[in-house]
RNA sequence: GGCGCGGUGGCAGAGUGGUCAUGCAGCGGACUGCAACUCCGUGUACGCCGGUUCGAUUCCGACCCGCGCCUCCA
């Protein structure tokens, strides 16, 4: 069994063979920052970095870059609004980000371009278009032809009649063709900008990610992924760019776009304002439980963000703690988790959902395993839990750190505990239940066992 | 109008031309002073109608319903 992928472009799982054996190169479209991300952002980060951590264990080179988007017309709105340059709102964003990313265990990138440091690059490829006849200057815009490239569309499957057919916005005047997008925008003097060939101005949003890809992996890629609603227009225009500027040559080859996340149904978007950030949710759920939840469906199909989605992961993680805690001073030994049915799954174009399951296989074999099983069942659980970026916290921490300020303390209830321990040991079970209804009623839940008493909070 | 995705048991969610997904919840049992955790057991699920087939949830066709994209969007 090897890596197969689902690959936009043709529409059907591929196995996937890195351009030069062994090395592989991944793009990933990162957020534009102008506020905190939703949970939305956040499930392409985690599906590409569980996909980041697969490739890892199976090749020996693996570059991944995610990149920041750091000029924008939203982000110069939200600037103007709070009258701060845009780069230090964008700065102050993309911190945020990098912070929340963080809590859902993602791991650093290998690259994080930003694209105002690629500006020159991004002059340089527009100049290239011009030369080669596939982009042309008017008003202060530079705009790609979409007419010179003999295969536009072929990424989103359409046709240019029929896009024009459901064309929602009114055209540019200066555009030559109507589905022509900007390369090269003009900036009026007190908005951000740079210096070029054509005036001062700031680059379409497409420019970037062909600029970066060209800049730091090469002129072909073996990843590219991003979310489902990138694929046009975004995606179609960063291929038309990078093909015509390359002679044709090929961009990217396999395509990825993950699935929407839904409330109630209905698509979260920033426009539709029904969003959640993952900064509020965090205030709620540790971002294990986010980041587990999020790869509970399997990446390509749309997901419905609820609390009781939340609350179904929180308990699924606290079977998989209570395994670990109860095998807290069983020694790691050498495992092959690529032998695992676990692996299997995520070998299939990523198949979280199996492999969660498969993951709870492991953790009911080593809570029944002999006592001389237990370590290759316990290593199996942590390294499997490793490639989806969960279960690498200490139990003991997982159950019994407080999220909340104003909770009852450790020691108090260490405190109770032993007032309980004593109770029973007086057989007053009266009081010893009494102590366990005190305390169930602040969220702890105690366990007792034959080492004593373990609590948690719920 | 064009292109595309999906409808699986209370909920979540895989998958397959013919014995089983799996999880959460529920129920029964073991364990427990009581609990919890854990373990064991437990569900005539595949939108509707046709077709192909010895056999279809799985393939084909029509239909119904939901959703998305068609230059803000992960």
């Amino acid at each position: 069994m090897s890596l197969h992928v689902y690959n936009t472009q043709t529409r059907q799982k591929e196995a996937f063979e890195p351009l030069e054996p062994n090395k592989v190169k991944m793009y990933v479209c990162g957020p534009t920052v102008y506020n905190l991300v939703h949970i939305g952002n956040a499930r392409p980060v985690v599906v590409f970095d569980t996909l980041f951590r697969v490739l890892k264990s199976e090749y020996a080179e693996v570059t991944y870059a995610r990149n920041i988007t750091d000029i924008d017309d939203k982000i110069m709105k939200a600037a103007a609004e709070n009258g701060e340059a845009i780069s230090t709102l964008a700065a102050r964003y993309a911190k945020e980000f990098e912070d929340d990313m963080a809590q859902l265990n993602n791991q650093q990138p290998t690259i994080v371009p930003y694209a105002t440091d690629h500006v020159d690059q991004m002059i340089d490829m527009v100049k290239r278009l011009i030369e080669k006849g596939h982009a042309y200057e008017a008003e202060g815009h530079v705009l790609f032809a979409v007419q010179s490239m003999e295969d536009y569309g072929k990424l989103s499957n359409r046709s240019l009649d029929d896009m024009l057919d459901g064309a929602r916005v009114e055209v540019a005047p200066y555009k030559k063709y109507a589905g022509d997008f900007v390369l090269w925008k003009p900036s009026s003097s007190e908005e951000p900008g740079w210096e070029s060939p054509w005036g001062y101005g700031r680059p379409g949003w497409h420019l970037e990610c062909s600029a970066m890809i060209e800049t730091h992996l090469g002129e072909t890629i073996d990843i590219h992924g991003g979310g489902r609603d990138l694929v046009f227009p975004h995606h179609e225009n960063e291929v038309a760019q990078s093909c015509c500027a390359h002679d044709g040559k090929q961009y990217v080859r396999y395509w990825m776009h993950n699935g929407y996340i839904n409330i109630g149904g209905e698509k979260m978007s920033k426009s539709l304002g029904n969003f959640r950030t993952v900064r509020e949710l965090l205030t709620q759920y540790k971002g294990e439980v986010i980041r587990a939840a999020l790869l509970s469906a399997q990446y390509r199909s749309e997901m419905d963000f609820s609390t009781d989605l939340l609350e179904e992961t929180k308990s699924r993680l606290d079977a998989f703690y209570s395994a670990l805690r109860e095998a807290k001073d069983v020694p790691m030994v050498e495992v092959d988790v690529k032998a695992q049915p676990f692996y299997a799954a995520l070998l299939d174009d990523l198949n979280t959902p199996v492999a969660l399951g498969e993951l709870r296989q492991l953790a009911r074999e080593l809570n029944k395993a002999e006592v001389a099983d237990k370590p290759v069942f316990k290593s199996l659980l942590l390294k499997a839990g490793e490639l989806l970026g969960l279960l690498q916290q200490d139990p003991e921490q997982w159950f019994t750190d407080s999220g909340n300020a104003g909770e009852i303390s450790a020691e108090d209830i260490e405190a109770l505990i032993a007032e309980r321990v004593q109770a029973k040991l007086d057989k007053n079970y009266a009081r010893a239940d009494e102590v366990r209804e005190e305390l169930k009623a602040q969220g702890v839940v105690l366990e007792d066992s034959r080492e004593g008493t373990k609590w948690r909070r719920e």
